[in-house]
DNA sequence: CGCAATTTTGATTTTACTCAACTCAAGTGG
DNA sequence: CCACTTGAGTTGAGTAAAATCAAAATTGCG
């Protein structure tokens, strides 16, 4: 037996089967939770680690004026901060896209698995690094790049990732974000968004349209988005592979 | 003996005499660097933790463009990831701002760490999960605050990490930072940011001139900025006391 | 079908960028 | 000591990008 999240670190750094058992133990705890259900708030305590094993999260913060900023999107197979517990309280909220099937670790659980398996403990942080340089490279896209090439980054990042845990299968890749979503992790106003979504239409690149995202043309979204797959530390090289050059 | 490294930490969870005496070991290998000086480059392998003990440095990206996103900075204390030893490359640079001394731990040193003393792990990780924290903060501030709030907002930051970590003395808090910098860390041109900080000035809140940032009014300025220093983990919670309220 | 949410479009205003010039302070070397 | 250079900061005028306000079209769904 096994589920996304082992799949997930298993591609970053084989485990063994005593590890994939391990983890497939911890992640025996397994909840189903309705779309747009919040799993933690920001200011509460932290509990247990959240592990998405179907469906789509996100994490996102909402200011005092109401606006909300998404910080990053959770897919199947990626987890919360591993640490969380460690913490007295959350500077953000965790919230269900879709329905989600969701596992919970508990802290000592959490710790046992670090102390008794250091090759899921390397796979975590690898996967924790990478969570940050996607962080990294958001900050960058918002405070360097015009707006098209923002959108355009982000589908590249979404697609790459979505691809690596393959679940586009053919063109049609299933983008469960509703513009209004997408403004809110870019920084942007949905109405500009919508007119942005347009001119990459009329590029060519690519289609968003009622939560399907085809693209038509890898190079050229690649080359509008400035995309450098490295920050997504080449775990996601071939991803592209066939589709383009 | 002991560091700057070393009090940060101790300030997080109280470490053991053992524990001090074991990361003052590990952070031996010292050696001072002119300021502009890039300790590690974009695409390089990674090779050992990198700790800053004295001086300021800041993590960045150059787009192809050539334009550059300054994507954190590094105050006397703080270090690189942990575990960037388990990267293929780099995905962003690390440059002296100023003269700075830095301590490198190389990467058996680490693992040593790490599985010898449980207290600075826990220590480590907490810290991580701040800069993490930081991170989400920079990208609601770039993605969904106004110019002048992104600017108050990062004041207040860096004024209470600098507090926090005793190097601001009384008002005069010398920030090293051009306004360049400044500027491609917010997502903005220099220009631009030269009229917001003339703006905030007018307001009274606070005066950042000839790199040194004085803060007249505390309370207003958390106000415009919007800060809520929970997103530092109620670590710095004590920094403006006696000043605010 | 009909409601509600999302997407799309248009017109206008605001914000921030660009380009260019000018100031100012701190060196440098004759 | 003074011209000269240099880099950072400042200011102004014009332009471009994105937000705002408002409304219409489309879609999903009970």
């Amino acid at each position: 037996m096994s589920n996304r999240f082992v799949e997930k670190l298993n591609g970053f750094s084989r485990l063994s089967p005593n590890d994939i058992a391990a983890l497939t133990a911890a992640t025996a705890d397994q909840r189903l939770y309705t779309a747009r259900h919040d799993l933690i708030r920001e200011g509460d305590r932290p509990g247990p680690v959240f592990v998405v094993l179907d469906g789509w999260a996100c994490r996102y913060k909402i200011l005092p004026n109401g606006s909300r900023q998404i910080l990053a999107y959770l897919m199947p197979g990626d987890s919360c901060d591993l640490h969380v517990g460690l913490l007295a309280e959350m500077d953000h909220s965790i919230q269900t896209i879709t329905p989600a099937l969701v596992a919970t670790i508990s802290r000592p659980e959490m710790d046992d698995v670090f102390t008794r398996y250091p090759g899921i403990a390397k796979a975590l942080y690898l996967s924790q690094l990478i969570d940050e340089g996607t962080m990294r490279a958001w900050i960058t896209s918002m405070g360097r790049r015009a707006s098209i090439e923002r959108v355009a980054h982000l589908m590249c990042e979404l697609y790459l990732r979505a691809h690596n845990i393959g679940i586009t299968l053919e063109p049609p890749f299933a983008l469960p974000l509703s513009q209004t979503m997408l403004a809110d992790s870019l920084g942007m106003t949905p109405v500009h968004l919508n007119r942005v979504l347009k001119e990459l239409r009329g590029t060519g690149a690519m289609t968003l349209q009622r939560g399907s995202l085809i693209i038509e043309d890898p190079v050229q979204l690649n080359r509008i988005a400035g995309f450098d797959e490295n920050y997504l530390h080449r775990r996601l090289r071939t991803a592209f592979a066939g589709q383009d050059r």
